[in-house]
RNA sequence: GGACAGGUGGCCGAGUGGUUAAAGGCAGCAGACUGUAAAUCUGCCCGCGCAAGCGUACGUUGGUUCGAAUCCAGCCCUGUCCA
């Protein structure tokens, strides 16, 4: 393992940040005597970012964490092209309104896990369309598209696979790339930015800025990605049976965020408390070293750390004291999602329907019938089974993870 | 614009006139075992219905037929080659 002297490449280098980096000795000069601004882009497809994000976020907090400025990029343009890399078809369209929403959505992650303001190593956010939609096409062509050869974009990953797999890539999608390095030099020149990250599919985009900035102006920038970040089983991070987990509140309930933390394979712990909370290394070392089952204490360790980070004190706590409550109690906690029993009582199967554990009648029914359905911990064979209009308080659950209350009205 | 190939359930992928709500795999859900883990085994996996059954569904619109995902025609979309 390589010695840095900076102290920001030696913390992304102890927490696992570090996949590919261009110039390694050329960044740890620069990171050890000034302050670097570094940017990273994100995507406004969506009102909220998920955890697949969150390693992005987290490498923008350690930036700052070591004294350097952190730049949010957010796509405003480039999300009106669509990001080729990794997909097999196009992404639709998406208005400047949604696009506008998303971006103001999507700042409040930031605002949580970074400090804004107009210091030095302040956080700022950027649209990529204040530039990208000024620019005219033919001027477009002639400063940067003199730099980049139709050669070499067809030997990049995203094109490549396209048209291997025989998926259509349009001319529009084509361009993403081009964008995306004049960003990087747009920064360059307009923020003294000299560090671009990403995920390790970026590598491609984020060198093209960096040649793309070589080639105009002779300036010297670095590019750094993350690892691919994949559970234990291999599978991509941040998506469950519900969907995707969302960093944001209002697209996915504290309680859940929490529960996914908790529920993380064994193998992952330890990874995923270096990248994603702030405890020191050695403290770290020792939990994910806890034997047999005592890694289940690292795992709420994990979940608590994260949500707070995430969602703030409070919503760490009250899923702490609902799991706490839940599942070692056998009890009731704050967090569990409610159905209220009308007067006239409901089934069994309107139940589950009610608070979301089935989609349809049918597919509570087949759970009933599977035995994963319990009422205040008994299993309910019985699908007429009828929760009476006065039940006071029970624990309906499906499964052994998923649970929710009862009240009557 | 022309020739050829193709568009099947969340994904991959069989299926070329009835026995097809559509093989198989992946993903998912549940049960057993556990530690709210992994692996493994078992069941489930379009909607409504207790059920018999009904309704929708194989790009789209029409047609042939007692009967179509399967045959025919138009249209839309995609790929490959040609212009």
């Amino acid at each position: 393992m390589t010695q840095y002297r900076s102290t920001l490449l030696r913390l992304l280098d102890e927490r696992g940040y570090i996949h590919q980096l261009t110039d390694a000795a050329g960044l740890d000069a620069l990171a050890a005597k000034q302050v670097v601004p570094g940017y990273i882009g994100f995507d406004a497809t969506a009102p909220s970012l998920h955890v697949g994000s969150l390693v992005q976020i987290m490498m923008l907090r350690r930036l700052q964490q070591a004294g350097h400025k952190p730049i949010v990029l957010m796509g405003g343009g480039t999300t009106r092209i669509g990001d080729p890399t990794g997909r097999d078809e196009s992404r639709k369209m998406l208005s400047d309104e949604t696009i506008a929403a998303n971006i103001a959505s999507i700042r409040t992650i930031f605002s949580r896990l970074l400090t804004f303001g107009d210091g030095p190593t302040d956080a700022v956010m950027v649209d990529n369309q204040d530039w990208l939609g000024q620019l005219g096409y033919i001027r477009l062509l002639q400063e940067v598209g003199t730099h980049f050869t139709v050669n070499r974009m067809l030997t990049f990953d995203s094109v490549r696979l396209r048209l291997e797999r025989e998926q259509p890539m349009t001319f529009l999608e084509f361009n993403y790339m081009i964008l995306q390095g004049y960003d990087f030099r747009h920064l360059a020149q307009t923020a003294a930015v000299r560090l671009q990250m990403g995920g390790s599919d970026q590598w491609g985009n984020i060198v093209n800025g960096i040649e793309l900035g070589r080639r105009m102006d002779g300036t010297e920038l670095f590019g750094l990605t993350t690892p691919l970040l994949t559970t234990a089983d291999g599978a991509k991070m941040g998506k469950t049976a519900a969907g995707a987990v969302w960093l944001n509140e209002d697209a996915l309930p504290a309680w859940d965020f929490w529960q996914y933390w908790r529920n993380c394979d064994d193998r992952d712990v330890g990874k995923f408390l270096r990248l994603f909370t702030d405890l020191p290394l050695d403290e770290i070392r020792q939990l994910e070293s806890l034997p047999g089952s005592g890694i289940n204490a690292a795992k709420v360790v994990l979940a608590n750390e994260v949500t707070r980070l995430c969602r703030g004190e409070e919503a760490a706590k009250t899923a702490a004291a609902t799991a706490e409550a839940t599942f070692a109690g056998g009890g009731i906690g704050a967090d569990l999602p409610e159905f209220t029993v009308p007067p006239e009582g409901v089934t069994i199967i309107e139940a589950l329907v009610g608070i979301g554990f089935a989609a349809s009648r049918g597919e509570a029914r087949r759970l009933v019938a599977g035995g994963g359905a319990r009422i205040d911990g008994v299993a309910i064979a019985d699908e007429s089974h009828r929760i009476p209009g006065d039940c006071g308080e029970l624990r309906i659950s499906s499964g052994k993870k998923k649970h929710g209350v009862l009240r009557s009205a």
